[in-house]
DNA sequence: AATCCACTCAACCGCGGTAAT
DNA sequence: CATTACCGCGGTTGAGTGGAT
């Protein structure tokens, strides 16, 4: 049997795993009497255990309506989407999992999924690409947390868009952190290796469909095919442009281009267009200036696009502020982007609970 | 067979929130 | 308003388990 070895406390009540009897006298005395106070309950049910330890062996093992065994791939899904949303909210995310208790669900994820999200290159805590990893030797594990969305395949559509979120941000990324790269090693004169050539990069990020064939490529904007890695037709464009603009720069390197603070915040502006509208059509201003991209998102506790936008661009114009002006926190940003989503209540309903709760730093 | 080690998960601990006094 | 008691939550611990060596 898992768990400690008994023990006693100061006060001489039982410590460490229940026994069977135990088990018994609890939901004996529960189901005639209800839980009532916890601390009461043990003296009055004849329990020498404290009564916090009752309430913790009920609501995480005795509780009839407990599912235990395996998560479903569906559970796994839901619970990684609730976490995107909600952090660490294990309670949170327990009310939207029948049967599954809040512990039983941090342990799944501590022990589970964390390290799934981690070899897929997500960084467990924001859910965005890991930025601690070699770009290049990990782009397979970067293309795949961009092509998350595309893994999944269950019925939570909404759930979905919020997959699709995170995707897009994923894919943001992976731009930016393939440009800086390239940009890195363009002017490293010490590189000690040669880099990816701006083809094989963009063999990798579209597959055959868009290898030398830009006619092929285009002829399927109208009908939203199958991209690879999740990007659309249009972003391919946009990046392959800028991989073109980069390969010519790279001749005249201008490598403070890449970092300056961006004097115009269309690429943001484009971003937090695109959280503030449909998720699920997400677009890169066509006009914009290629290169302007948002600075290298860090590890950081903050996980959500808008904060991440806000905090990290002190030069948005005051037009693209006005997207989010109404939205003082970020969860209500998630609440105003989802405001054409009428549907969208389930959701709607977490992140209101989640608004009204205190963000974890983590 | 013995040992090591990573993993799992039940249970504990400490803190913060809230209702009662 | 201040204090106290209680509850619930999230983080951590540690014994059991099973696979690898």
């Amino acid at each position: 049997m898992m768990g400690r070895s008994p023990r006693r406390d100061e006060n001489g009540l039982k410590k460490g795993p229940w026994t069977p009897e135990e088990d018994h006298i609890l939901v004996d005395y529960i189901q005639k009497h209800g839980h009532g106070s916890w601390r009461s309950l043990p003296k009055l049910a004849g329990l020498n255990r404290c009564g916090k330890s009752c309430r913790l062996r009920w609501t995480n093992y005795l509780r009839p309506d407990i599912k235990r065994g395996k998560f479903s791939e569906e559970e796994e899904q839901t619970i990684i989407n609730l976490h995107a949303v909600l952090g660490n909210k294990w309670s949170a995310i327990a009310t939207h999992l029948s049967g599954r208790t809040d512990n039983e669900i941090k342990n799944f994820w501590n022990t589970h999924l964390k390290k799934k999200l981690l070899q897929m290159g997500i960084d467990p805590v924001t859910h965005r690409p890991r930025t601690d990893l070699n770009i290049l030797a990990n782009l397979p594990q970067l293309l795949a947390a961009v092509n998350f969305s595309n893994l999944i395949n269950n019925p939570l559509d909404n759930a979905l868009r919020l997959q699709s979120d995170a995707a897009q941000l994923a894919k943001i990324q992976l731009m930016h952190n393939i440009l800086q790269v390239l940009g890195t090693s363009s002017t490293s004169s010490s590189s000690c290796c040669t880099p990816p050539t701006i083809e094989v990069i963009m063999n990798l990020l579209a597959g055959p469909t868009f290898r030398g064939n830009h006619q092929l490529y285009e002829s399927q904007l109208e009908g939203n095919s199958n991209l690879p890695f999740g990007f659309a037709p249009h972003e391919l464009t946009q990046l392959q442009s800028s991989f073109l603009n980069l390969e010519a720069s790279q001749h005249q390197p201008q490598f403070s281009e890449y970092h300056q603070p961006m004097k115009d915040s269309k690429i943001c502006s484009t971003n937090n267009d695109q959280f503030a509208s449909s998720s699920s059509s997400p677009s890169i201003n066509p006009t914009s200036t290629p290169l302007q991209l948002p600075a290298l998102a860090p590890a950081s506790p903050e996980r959500l696009p808008a904060t991440v936008y806000q905090t990290e661009n002190k030069n948005f114009n005051q037009k693209d502020i006005s997207n989010l002006s109404s939205t003082s926190t970020t969860f209500e940003a998630w609440g105003d982007l989802m405001d054409d989503e009428a549907s969208d209540s389930y959701w709607r309903d977490i992140i209101d609970q989640a608004s009204s709760q205190s963000w974890p730093i983590s």
